[in-house]
Formats: C-alpha cells, structure tokens, sequence
DNA sequence: CATTAAGTCTACTTAATCAATAGGATGAAT
DNA sequence: ATTCATCCTATTGATTAAGTAGACTTAATG
C-alpha cells in the first residue's frame, strides 16, 4: 500500500491537472476540495516543488501549479518521490536498490527473478498512469450510463 | 515493498518446498540455511501453520513440512497472509477494501479506477508466482551459461 | 519413566515510520 | 505598512516492524 501522503500528493496533482494553466492555486482550496490536513499538505507540495513536479508564488495572488503537462506527470514518479521504492523486494528495486542481507547468491535467486518481472510490470502500468489518464478515466466513469 | 518477515516467509516455504515430501525439517536448519532469526521464524511459521500452508510435528524427529504441494503455493496467498493487502490503495483492495476517508465518489474517481487496474494485473501475476516455479526458475539460473 | 529434543505460547522491547501539528520566517502584492 | 500566502524547523503521538526472553507442551527413546 501507499502512504496516505502519497496518496494526498496525487489527489493534490490531479486537482492541480484539472485547472492546468489557470494560474495558481491555494493551498487552502486544495486541501479543503480534497480534504487533506492542510499544514500535511503544505510539507507535500514543498517536496513536489522540490523535484519540479509543481511550483508556486508567493503572496497575494499566490498558490501552486503544474509545472509539467498533465500527461508527462505519472504515478511512478510520485510514488518514488513520495513512498520511495515501488519494488516488492530491496534486492529487485532499481532506484532504490539494496541486497537482501540473507540472500546467498542474488544471481541465481528464484525468488529474486520472480520479483523482478512483478516490479517490471508493475512499474511499466504506474508509467501509463499519468494525470492525463486519470482525469479522462474520471470523465469516462461521470458520463457512463446506469 | 514487503516486510523482511514476508521475504523470510517465502524464503522458509522455497526450503521447505525444495525438501517437499522429505519429512519434517527443523526450525533451526531454516534459520541457519536461510539465515533468519529462529525465534522470529518460529512466529512465522506457526502463522503459516494456522493458515493451513505448513504443518509441524513436535518432539525428537519433527519439524515443519508443506501442507500443499509447490505449484499450490503462490506468493499472493503468501504475501496477503503476512502483510495484507496487495493493493496500493485501500479502495481497491479486494480481501482488506476499506474506503478512503478523503474520496468523495469512489464510484467515479479515475485515481482509484487506475489502481483497481495495477492491482489486477499485481495479482495475477503473484498469483502465478508459485513455489514450484520459483525453484524451476533458480534451476534455469544455475544452469545459465555465461 | 526420566531425559532430551523439538515445536508452542505469552509477553516484552526497541527503533523506525506514519500522520500529523505548532509556530514563526520569508516574500510578494497593494 | 499591511495582508496574504508560501516556506521552514521542530515536535508529538500512535502505530508498526523486527526481534528477544523465557516458560510450557508434546513426542520419542533408552
């Protein structure tokens, strides 16, 4: 499972996606239409602001907004921001790569080869999943009949 | 990623399955072999024990064994039995679902129609992801040539 | 039937992580 | 100068992860 912080970003980003280019917008709607804690919030679109997902203004007039289009923003990339590694296993992980201490020989590991295709999959479907995807989805869903 | 507790359970279950009808095997040669804590592996086989994946025998000449056969095995039940859900977000979990306090319309919201997709297919795929076929697949390494 | 070899059970500990919250500092607009 | 809004640092409380301690139960066997 993702934390509920990485959940929270990408509520956040999907809200931001949906007034893409409709200058910046405050933290205090975001968190009251999605309801997340704001001050959790405000921590969670510094470490967005800080990988250049979004960015903001200060003052007056201020807020946050998508630097990136919608489609180029995925849920790889948040859940590794966010959560870190999406792997199942630290020895199969590749951002987040780390040996299994009690692992004898990582080469001829079955167990390791068996999760290294689950991650390559799994990574391969969360790269598809941008915010383009998910709003398009969301309409889909809205217009479908009984 | 799953706890190490879910890795030594899948690593204690390929031991057994790999001495599969060979009698009961102790506790301390998994944990030696596999190198896991004892005390922490004996916790964690009697969890598998309860679900009914292993079973014991006490006093001089036990040990545990596999209740089922290799290919009966998979690391969905596994992982699920141990850690819980597999899903990544409890909306879409199918044996651990609970709402998400934030959502407004589950019916209708993209991100969680995106994740119902990544789970299905995590599924699947660990579903397929049997004991039988983690030994094949190590065989098939140890076997590679350079 | 006492001894020894095993698994079983209950409770505890320690450290890390999660999910926030508090309160002030900084910077931009008017 | 004031107000608005983001930025930053520190702290908290709850939960979970990972492992340990020690006594108890059961089965074989000499």
């Amino acid at each position: 499972m993702i934390s509920k912080k990485a959940k929270y970003a990408i509520n956040a980003l999907v809200h931001l996606a949906k007034k893409h280019n409709q200058g910046p917008i405050l933290i205090s709607e975001i968190a009251e239409q999605e309801r997340i804690p704001q001050k959790f919030l405000e921590a969670i679109l510094l470490e967005l602001k800080r990988d250049g997902i979004v960015s903001s203004k200060k003052g007056k007039g201020g807020g946050y907004y998508l630097l990136r289009n919608p489609e180029e923003v995925n849920m790889a990339d948040v859940i590794r921001l966010i959560d870190g590694p999406i792997a199942l296993l630290p020895c199969v992980s590749y951002k987040f790569y780390e040996r299994c201490e009690e692992c004898k020989d990582e080469v001829t590991c079955g167990i390791r080869d068996m999760f290294l295709e689950v991650r390559h999959q799994t990574v391969a479907l969360l790269k598809e999943a941008t915010l383009e995807k998910i709003i398009k989805r969301e309409q889909a869903l809205c217009q479908k009949p009984i």
